[in-house]
RNA sequence: GGCCUGGUAGUUCAGUUGGUUAGAACGCUGCCCUGUCACGGCAGAGGUCGAGAGUUCGAGUCUCUUCCAGGUCGCCA
């Protein structure tokens, strides 16, 4: 039976006990046992740090007894006198001092955890994905954890301050299905209806503006039903925000104020404001990206004209079929990689779509490995034309636009990575502008909405609506963080016969209108003040602000790749009866 | 759905060309130790080598299938 903490009162955090002779009572889990025999020490752990408890033999047996039956991870309470230690540790903040027992309690027996509670763990995530409960009492999720609190907390004084309300949407909302994957929830008393958990607070943002609450925030929670990634989990956390009377520049710059508050308050670094800004097309020449990590150079360029006579039919190919050729040079001493090296690289190319990559690898003297086909002269034109010397190495991709750029943006980010050159302590933020308006499905053969449908073509594009697709803008922007996608924000049609257009240019029918948003459209007709806002990640947001790779180590409760939570194993099947209630008969697809 | 990486004591890993009883460190258990702080010393327990099939006299090691986890492409209006 373990003892009651009957009596006894929390007085400190085990990192705060830092003055000698005051008495305290701390509470917290084993974290150490140094046992010498005749004393014992016991490191208590809790949110706060940890500080060191003494027992003598000598002074309180009974005491002594029960401190050497204690193991890792029992959860202690512990009164005593704070004392100077004989030798003092200066690594730690409680290190000066230890609290000298007189009055013990084992409120809880642990067994043995199934790997070691110490901040440096490399244990396999999925071993501590399954036992989270106590991964997260490890050291730098429990930091992870209270720093995302912290920056949800400067996010609401921030908004609350420039006059936003904050007003919760619904979770359980009307399924569009558009774009994302929803996640279905059964209706018991519609049977055979189904309401759906929200991608995002779109349509009823849009809602609350043409409502008049003007300024709206809400840190939302957001779900999507498709494939994760390091820095995409089904179910995240959105500061999701929506202004009237304003116009992207208006955004932006609210925006901007917050990043630079947040960045200050929390970590002390300061953003310069404004901040930087892209075209889409721009970031796409330069980077090969939509969201460009700026941090380092090895841009994107374009050697179409300076090879356009060399008698290499891949790169004859690309530009007779309307394609570019194009390079990076990789600094930093890549010159020196080695054949197996650049070969893992061209491997990657392919996997992104690339028929190859060619190269220049500047060790000694330019080694190329299209040499074969080139004239007197022109392996130095290639070299001029991209800055290569010594010590560089040029790769070079051919195909149609798309591939080229897509293909060197990766590679230019593999050994940006590699070759350490991405400064650690930098943050880069960059406004993607003038995003277009449609993308080209391959499957259906269609133009897209590339975005929501309620987004504001830009005005000059407005004309091309139906008949050049492709030259159409957004009022639609993006806001990157060292290569990762923090936020996305757009105006809105607040005009309804634009509105009307832009469905009829996306190829819906009244019908499917009125069937998916008949209520939005509905609600324009009684007037809206000219709105946009932006959903900005907060896990994505806490994730670079933690320098985690994952967002597995700012969530408290992540799920993995499959989506299932290991901890819980959910989602689980569920009883014929929950089933028949809800009219569902499930026809599981064999593998 | 495609591609890549990984899976050996509780944990992190090693394991040679396929060859005797599969090793180390940490953790765990017991004993010793009055100033440790990643305490130390001595002793000990602990293995379905992810699972299944195949090749072989013999498989942790080779082949195939499969499961799990991670990364990535597709996907994410």
């Amino acid at each position: 039976m373990a003892d009651s903490m009957k009596g006894l009162k929390r007085t400190h955090y085990c990192g705060d006990v830092t003055e000698a002779g005051q008495e305290v009572v701390v509470g917290g889990f084993v974290d150490r046992i140094r046992n010498k025999g005749g004393v014992i020490f016991i490191v208590l752990r809790d949110r706060t740090g940890i500080v060191q408890l003494l027992f003598n033999d000598k002074s309180n047996p009974e005491i002594f007894e029960k401190a050497s039956s204690c193991h890792s991870e029992y959860v202690l309470m512990a009164k005593g006198k704070v004392v100077e230690r004989e030798s003092k540790n200066y690594k730690i903040k409680t290190g000066l001092v230890e609290i000298f027992v007189d009055d013990l309690r084992i409120l809880a027996k642990a067994q043995t955890p199934p790997f070691e509670i110490v901040s440096d763990s490399n244990v396999n995530e999925e071993l501590r994905l399954k036992y989270r409960f106590l991964d997260l009492r490890r050291e730098p999720l429990q930091r992870n954890i209270i720093m995302r609190h912290e920056i949800a907390k400067v996010t609401r004084e921030y908004f609350y301050e420039n006059g936003f309300i904050e007003i919760e949407t619904p979770m359980m909302m009307k399924s569009t299905p558009e774009g994302a994957r929803d996640y279905l929830i059964p209706s018991r008393v519609h049977q055979g209806k189904f309401y759906a958990l929200p991608q995002s607070p779109q349509i009823y943002k849009q809602l609350l503006m043409i409502a008049g609450y003007d300024r709206y925030i809400q840190l939302a929670r957001c779900f999507r039903d498709e494939d994760l990634r390091a820095d995409r989990q089904p179910e995240f956390t959105q500061i999701d925000l929506e202004m009237s009377f304003v116009d992207a520049e208006d955004i932006q710059e609210c925006v901007e104020g917050f990043v630079q508050r947040v960045f200050k308050e929390i970590m002390n670094v300061d953003i310069p404001t404004p901040l930087p800004r892209l075209t889409f097309a721009d970031a796409m020449n330069r980077y090969g990206s939509d969201k460009p990590d700026t941090r380092f150079g090895f841009e994107i360029q374009n050697i179409s004209e300076t090879v356009k006579d060399i008698d290499f039919v891949v790169f004859r190919n690309a530009l007779d079929d309307g394609g570019s050729v194009r390079a990076i040079n990789v600094k930093n001493g890549a010159g020196t990689y080695t054949r197996k090296e650049i070969d893992k690289l061209i491997e990657h190319a392919k996997g992104i779509g690339a028929k190859g990559l060619a190269y220049i690898r500047w060790a000694d003297e330019p080694n190329c490995s299209f040499k074969k086909f080139l004239k007197d002269g022109e392996l130095e034109n290639i070299c001029n034309a991209v800055n290569a010397e010594k010590g560089d190495l040029v790769l070079i991709c051919a195909d149609k636009d798309k591939t080229v750029l897509s293909t060197l943006g990766a590679i230019r980010l593999i050994c940006g990575k590699r070759l350490d050159v991405i400064p650690e302590d930098k943050y880069n933020f960059l406004w993607i502008t003038e995003m277009p308006f449609f993308e080209y499905d391959d499957e259906n053969n269609t133009w897209v909405a590339a975005h929501h449908p309620f987004t504001m073509p830009m005005e000059e594009c407005i004309e091309y609506l139906d008949t050049d697709p492709e030259n159409v803008r957004a009022k639609a922007w993006d806001l990157v963080l060292n290569g990762t996608e923090l936020s996305s924000g757009s105006m809105r049609i607040t005009d309804f016969e634009l509105q009307q257009r832009m469905f009829e240019a996306l190829g819906m029918t009244d019908e499917e209108i009125q069937a998916k948003f008949g209520f939005l459209v509905d609600a324009y007709r009684y007037a809206a003040p000219p709105h946009g806002g932006m959903g900005i990640g907060l896990d994505r947001l806490a994730m670079i602000m933690c320098k985690a790779d994952s967002l597995r180590d700012v969530t408290a409760f992540p799920k993995v790749q499959n989506a299932s939570e290991l901890m819980s194993e959910c989602p689980s099947p569920v009883d014929d009866e929950s089933l028949a209630v809800l009219g569902i008969k499930v026809d599981v697809k064999e593998k």
